[in-house]
DNA sequence: ATTATCTATAGATCTATAGATAATGC
DNA sequence: ATTATCTATAGATCTATAGATAATGC
């Protein structure tokens, strides 16, 4: 019952090495987002992924069938968290929709930084067209969704036409995904300061400000 | 002396096609280009490459040393242009620097959209970080230095701290160079828009507005 | 008995080189 | 003679499966 080294059901493994206290899943899933990330994803082998989570590649075959799978997940536990604060700020429609969109684009940054790993920058990979990627779409679309409609209820929001908004809505989530090219550029910066200067950015770009702070303006 | 078929020096290619006039080099650029940018680059193999410009696998080892090579070429061919344009709407010191700003991310929008193909989403391959890339690297350095160059000329630019200045710059330069996922995400909408609204959002960010166009402001 | 892992490997690549060949140029 | 291409291939992978093994659980 204790949590003493050796006491886990199936053959030892052969590189030994300090437990982790992660499930094996879970070990394979960090090596993955560390080199998908770092030497990028084709350039990665099985073999990499799983000497690299501390076994040999073909055990990698008993929790994932492969490495598209891998991605698929990383990919998925990436977006929703945040559609998860997304669907929380939509139903609290007491608070001005500005402040709800600031804290959304906040959020959003501090996850895609912070997270395992830079998985943001996967979101490019020609390979996420495919088929097996379905669902992580259907949540991303459902993200960009909540974005249009915070958007939508700002003041400034309101007042643009639909084609407008829609424009808006893929500049402010393209400038918030993006942020991952940013970070890259100067990784020395403190996420928080940026997440919030990237929030601001995105009020901007809609033609709204925070309640309390004034739209810029020249004197 | 004429452009017949058939006329060039060298053993004739395997596969005969209607002759695309450019040079060789160029063919296997172009198809790297493309392939690069809808396959991925680590996915794409030399032999795809070669094969989809004409000719056969070992040939494109009379051009390239590499797939490498390759894709350091096109990268510096995606920022040189606009380089060149920075340095001329620099030096032009006559117009307001709102209006040379505007221009710039207008015209960077443009080339990476419509380049022979979406190569600004290359940007992001961790592949790129190895040493063939240095030249890569300080174009592209130059070219956002240039950015910043151009926000401090503004009069809202010039009336923020060393560090939101460069801050601002980053934000700007990210939100240029992230259009990838932009126009990725509805391929469908016209470059032209998106560059001149993406270009508007640019000077939102910084505070500032072209010259003739207000400030934004709500009523 | 069940489980997590291992070792071994077939089959399928992919890269980069060696050396041959079929044009034009002189 | 020079050039651009070809064919052939050695050597080095890499993926995914088959089957063995060494733990715990009952």
């Amino acid at each position: 019952m204790g949590t003493t080294t050796g006491r886990r059901v199936g053959r030892p493994r052969a590189m030994q090495r300090p437990d982790s206290g992660m499930s094996a899943r879970d070990e394979l899933l960090l090596a993955a987002a560390e080199l998908f990330t770092t030497r990028g994803y084709a350039a990665t082998t099985t073999r990499a992924v799983a000497e690299s989570a501390g076994m040999r590649q073909a055990t990698m075959y008993h929790y994932f069938t492969g490495k598209e799978d891998l991605l698929a997940e990383l990919l998925e536990s990436t977006v929703t968290p945040s559609l998860t604060l997304a669907r929380a700020l939509l139903a609290d429609d007491g608070r001005p929709a500005e402040d709800r969109l600031w804290e959304l684009c906040r959020s959003d940054v501090g996850l895609l930084c912070r997270g395992p790993h830079n998985l943001g920058a996967l979101y490019l990979l020609p390979e996420v067209q495919g088929e097996r990627f379905q669902r992580f779409h259907g949540v991303r679309a459902e993200l960009k969704a909540a974005y249009g409609q915070l958007l939508s209820a700002t003041t400034a929001g309101s007042e643009l036409s639909r084609l407008e908004r829609a424009l808006r809505t893929d500049l402010v989530f393209g400038l918030i995904e993006g942020v991952i090219l940013i970070h890259r550029g100067t990784p020395g910066r403190a996420v928080s300061g940026l997440a919030a200067a990237m929030a601001d950015a995105a009020l901007r770009i809609v033609g709204a400000s925070r309640s309390g702070e004034p739209v810029i303006s020249r004197p």
